[in-house]
DNA sequence: CACCATATGTAGCGACGATATATATAGGTA
DNA sequence: TACCTATATATATCGTCGCTACATATGGTG
């Protein structure tokens, strides 16, 4: 949770498929969602958990995720997220929007060099 | 300057590169800036123009662009924007960036589907 | 004990894109 | 003439998102 590689405005908008989809295979809590992200993107997205927590509440709140508190004996509290039916319906939409910017964003900008 | 196929959060961050980019070539002003992108994305991207311009006088603040205005006789007065010697160089970081990012979408999120 | 990683949360800020609205002119058409 | 559309720039206001900073608390390690 160190290093900002990649400028802020660029991760705006990132947050919401990387949830959706470290929770497409099996629910995960906050912390661990940001540290998935973290490791899985090399390092080059450093999730702030600070920004994460607001957007689980989002997601919650717009039905795509659902949370459940587990208290385990000699742990501490965590909420494990999951997803909902609507998000398991959102995420390759998600996906298919995303990969139609990345297209118009290398034939547009990207192109040059 | 009518729909919006791509989701307003997708499209955060997203309009610098592809106004650097449409300069690069040439002096535009930017209402023809706004035109371009929407001709050039296939109309998926639609820059309404109320966001264009406050982004544009940003990057000139930035010292990234140049903004000139020509007056011509039997026309409107345009505001042309040219590249800044800045602006030049910030270009190809940008898309380094955006590259980047693109890379790490796609290996942490836009895998599966 | 001190320190760090883990774990969740809030407060406040700035950037960005959206909608709505305003102003003004050139050109085409009924 | 009156009306409409495209062109062209601009502001005001709003919601969302990511950031920094801060707060709180526990488990494990030196």
């Amino acid at each position: 949770m160190v290093a900002t590689v990649l400028g802020s405005e660029l991760k705006k908008g990132t947050s919401e498929v990387l949830i959706l989809s470290i929770l497409e295979n099996r629910p995960r809590h906050g912390y661990e969602i940001a540290k998935l992200i973290e490791q899985r993107s090399g390092g080059l997205v450093d999730f702030h958990v600070a920004s994460l927590y607001p957007m689980l509440y989002r997601l919650e709140r717009r039905g795509w995720i659902e949370g459940k508190w587990v208290e385990k004996a000699g742990q501490r509290r965590r909420r494990f997220y999951k997803l909902t039916a609507m998000g398991r319906k959102a995420l390759p939409e998600q996906r298919r929007s995303w990969r139609e910017l990345i297209r118009v964003m290398e034939k547009v900008a990207l192109s040059g060099s």
